[in-house]
DNA sequence: GAAACAATCTAATTATTATTAGATTGTTTG
DNA sequence: CAAACAATCTAATAATAATTAGATTGTTTC
């Protein structure tokens, strides 16, 4: 085999893993899988479409072996290969935001006003939570909790958080955050707890962002 | 606008950069641009295609803003628009080298046996090279290593090595690097020191993995 | 084993993209 | 300013991919 023809399959073997990302609905499915395994049903709900397109898509990323699947009865379950896919997904969206000013503009157009995302670098953000000075609430569904969240984190799904509005401190400043800087969880919980006059601000990290930056994550214990 | 039109127009962006992933061409361009800027035809030559079918995948990828252009005379020249963007190929090569067992499978059948790879991990190795224990030989073109090199690293292009055989050491173990993985360059060096009785080995790593591993490198002043 | 349900498969339509080759634009050089 | 050259544009064809909806395959539950 000549050397043209040698190369050409290797970066054929790449261009596999890019068409898998060159769909914006794929890109949002392994954005939710990042947050945990999910069944076709709940991912085709979370993006709002066709069970047997969500079912196309899955198909298309498996076969680019960034997702895996296991059988649970009539359900099947699918969850990225590996966390290098998070990682990859992380890094894709970064380019993104620092090269596309489309992609700026309208991320500004739906998050907060700067004043109420979190400022302060990651490191130190954690050593608050540890200290107590800040209280980080995961206001993402409870399963996606379970299986990772920041350090010192506590579970308060957006589904529940206005009957559980007690058990937030008055005192203490509250930093909420969701999946990630796409994630509007966050966001919708951020209006409601400033509404009912909380101080709270809003990280725009999910965990893929955390732990790609090179920090700690807890886990539950593998299955 | 609802949430549901917004998060699409989030996904769709990212996947503008993904769009310009999914073909092993633009990869292969993002690949050699990632050692330097090149004029259109230099890359049509090193990829052996048609002028006019580079412009094309270089056009595709300044609209995903991965490239950016400046025109030098009658020569329009492309360059990566960060090193960011290095970073991003280095990860989808790696990804797909995890993954995709038909990867793992054409690499191997292209390169030396790993009797010949490096095995050292990179701080020993730059250890060693700082202590002239090995030398390490860069053999891709002058511009390009005067753009970027490994430390310690001498420029010796493939095109020249036979004439330049007496600059070699034959007390000393050689290491030959090239472009990365995918580049056959440090490949051909290799068998050709051997034939000759050099004890040479392989470092697969081009400068841009060197970086994405965090390890420095040394850089032409900006002109 | 039949009904219910999750997921996939198939086939049809529509929309994009890759590639090729001729025509054109812009720049330099004599 | 004409010739030479680099690069892009245009238009045509071929190849792939996205989406939709009906049919089918597995699995559970009664």
């Amino acid at each position: 085999m000549d050397k043209r023809t040698a190369k050409d399959l290797l970066y054929e073997q790449v261009a596999r893993i890019g068409k898998a990302l060159s769909s914006p609905k794929r890109l949002e499915l392994l954005e939710v899988l990042a947050q945990g395994e999910k069944t076709v049903e709940a991912l085709a709900a979370e993006l709002d479409i066709d069970v047997r397109l969500a079912s196309a898509h899955l198909k298309a990323l498996r076969e680019a072996r960034l997702v895996v699947t296991r059988r649970a009865g009539k359900y099947m379950i699918y969850r990225l290969s590996g966390g290098d896919v998070a990682g990859l997904w992380v890094k894709l969206r970064e380019v993104a935001e620092a090269h596309l000013v489309e992609l700026r503009v309208a991320l500004q157009s739906i998050t907060a006003d700067p004043q109420q995302l979190v400022s302060l670098d990651r490191a130190e953000l954690l050593e608050q939570a540890r200290r107590g000075a800040i209280i980080v609430i995961d206001v993402r569904p409870q399963d996606e909790y379970q299986t990772a969240h920041l350090p010192y984190a506590r579970s308060m799904p957006l589904a529940e958080i206005e009957q559980r509005l007690d058990e937030l401190p008055r005192d203490c400043e509250i930093v909420a955050y969701c999946r990630g800087p796409f994630c509007l969880l966050s966001e919708e919980a951020l209006q409601r707890l400033a509404r009912r006059g909380f101080r709270v601000r809003k990280l725009s990290d999910g965990v893929s962002e955390w732990q790609a930056a090179g920090l700690p994550v807890e886990r539950a214990a593998a299955a």
